[in-house]
DNA sequence: CACTAACCGAGACGGTACGTCACGTCTTTCC
DNA sequence: GGAAAGACGTGACGTACCGTCTCGGTTAGTG
């Protein structure tokens, strides 16, 4: 679990993860540990991240409001943490050698979550725009690790000869999943199997063919 | 100035335009609308959309708090009506004749107002997701006026056949602006005229060669 | 109403008695006002001043916390304010000309009062023993006065003579209230008519006969 | 030590004096008990008994909180069992033979102790109007005592001819320290030798003259 | 020109969430 | 097994805004 925690908190926005005077007195309660972070998910997936209360929270996990002061500094830290696994219970599809086909299977397999996942992260972007701490553990902990996941499929077509290089991988990367934000935000269009065709479709013509 | 109120307002959020109870009385103070409209875009500006308050725009407007809540039933309907301007005041640069020069030159002109703009309407994109009516005057008043003019460049681009037709143009434009949203909010790419070119170099490639 | 209040008043535990800024505004609601003040009473009658909390007036007021902070800087000038009509209440026979019988008519009638008011007062003296302001206000608004008209009573008596001059008034005075008061808190033996008898007996025998 | 438990612990107040499960294990630490029990004494002699709490007195002892659970149930009766010794403290004159004499001594010294016991025991009095157990605790171990004092004295100088019996000995009694709590509490006037005078000479007059 | 209805400012009202503090209980480790 | 350390749930604290309400004081138009 703590795997990833280094980057999540690099800033001042982190838990307080670890006792700092040593072994003395009751340890931290993980049952509650758990429940306040399940709460905090499921309240920020249900009402979006500015409705998200701490009191909220505490009563969702039948916590003392003190227990989560004693551990988060603020809300923006305790709900990155919580939400922190969204990325993760993405996941990843297998890679099968066919780098079209990676994409085309990653973006169907997160497309899907879109309906679960959207009221909490696009507040949180909103969040970001006016708290450049929380910006950068936003990005650290749940925007970059998409991106990268896309650039690595990209760059694997590439190496296999699959993809071309007429273009940056940066913008490939940024307008596949910049689409999909802008029409989860906007929703004037839908998100769906057929927007991920296109996408892939728009990555091959905009990479251009392999190198003879 | 009315004349796009129709689609602005169609929802309920509407700020009651007219009095309904005839002509008796003090007429309405066109100085306190204005000040609480202009105050109402500072704010938005400069805190976002989340962070303004009735009261804060009645104080920064210098006005009582009913006045407001007299002419406007929500946050939501004075703030849409007072950000209506954005749209309006980005303009559009003069056709060209040449769609890929007219396709820079917009994006160019939206990515400088971009610092001024973001957190007004990232905020109120957040907003939308768990406000549908919200979403909808949004997405009629601001957002899909500017992808109006992108598909207009790019129909006239593919008339005069300096642009193919190898993508949808709704998946084109869609990349256009999403790229510069997501990069506006996730704030890993910077939002230049370096950009510019890029996506609309993008969107040739997309098209793919005009047909022969 | 306002007679007293300046004695009562004159610490700076006061409760913010008039507007300063003028008559601009929603004037301040009476009805709150009593509301509030009642429940101050009936509370610290039933739990005793230190158990007293702003929050529980406020809700059996049915009234916002905010109200009451709006308007009294303390949980003691708050008590204070709606306790001074136990005093008032009290009141006091009417005289008859026999400072002895007088005397007694007193005392039966403040002992029948003992059972209601004693822990509202009693908490509130032990909040003197560390509160000088508290202390002085409390002496000027409720001892004082009762003090003041045993000692009326007495002079009237010497006056006519009715009784003698063998002993310090004050001292006279204390007795009696310290007596109530002492069996009050300790509780080792009734405060009933007959202490009542006994106590007027008492002054009579410590005063001595009347001068010749 | 133990020897006047019987009287002070006759309630549930009562520290748990034994353990019941015998010999085994640690014995209790004689020098968190003392350091215990003389913080409480500290805090509540400085701040009064309603400011005193098991928090304020683990910190002032260096003690864990639960170390004054595991041994005193309630703050009543670690507080009682701790200021037992001001009862003790003020000690009591020897008699000389002469009543009026002896009674201006023990007055005399009392007072001396009222600056610095105030404040404790008139919250406990306080504490008396709500908690009928508590009362009776202090009533018997503190105030009882004093008040026996007292009446010892006037039932010997009544046995030696030197007091008359013209009043009850219980009203002279209370006559005498009431009146001292009541200048303690409201203090209006001073605690001091003068007063000394006053209350004995007041009881002679009261008793009135000896038989003949 | 006086009336008068409606607007305007100010601000008190009942609420709700905030973050802090201390409570008394509990659960560890150390000795 | 006692003692310390300290996390736990609880609940009052005082603050800040919310959106509503209620005042006295304007400010046009109409009668």
């Amino acid at each position: 679990v703590s795997r990833n925690w280094s980057r999540l908190l690099r800033g001042t926005l982190s838990c307080k993860v670890a006792r700092v005077t040593g072994t003395l007195g009751r340890p931290r309660s993980q049952e509650a540990r758990r429940a306040i972070l399940d709460a905090a998910v499921r309240l920020t997936m249900r009402d979006g991240y500015q409705a998200v209360t701490i009191k909220g929270v505490a009563e969702e996990a039948g916590v003392g409001r003190q227990t989560i002061y004693r551990w988060w500094t603020t809300k923006a830290a305790l709900v990155l943490e919580a939400i922190r696994d969204l990325a993760e219970r993405a996941g990843r599809p297998a890679p099968t050698g066919d780098a079209v086909h990676d994409l085309r299977a990653l973006l169907r397999a997160s497309f899907r979550l879109v309906p679960t996942a959207a009221p909490a992260i696009t507040g949180m972007m909103a969040e970001s725009t006016h708290d450049a701490e929380f910006a950068a553990v936003l990005q650290d902990g749940l925007l970059a690790p998409r991106r990268a996941i896309v650039r690595e499929i990209l760059e694997a077509g590439q190496a296999r000869g699959q993809l071309g290089r007429g273009a940056s991988l940066d913008l490939a990367v940024d307008l596949v999943w910049g689409t999909m934000w802008y029409r989860v935000l906007s929703r004037h269009a839908p998100v769906d199997e057929r927007l991920a065709e296109e996408l892939a479709d728009a990555v091959v013509a905009l990479l251009g063919p392999p190198d003879a």
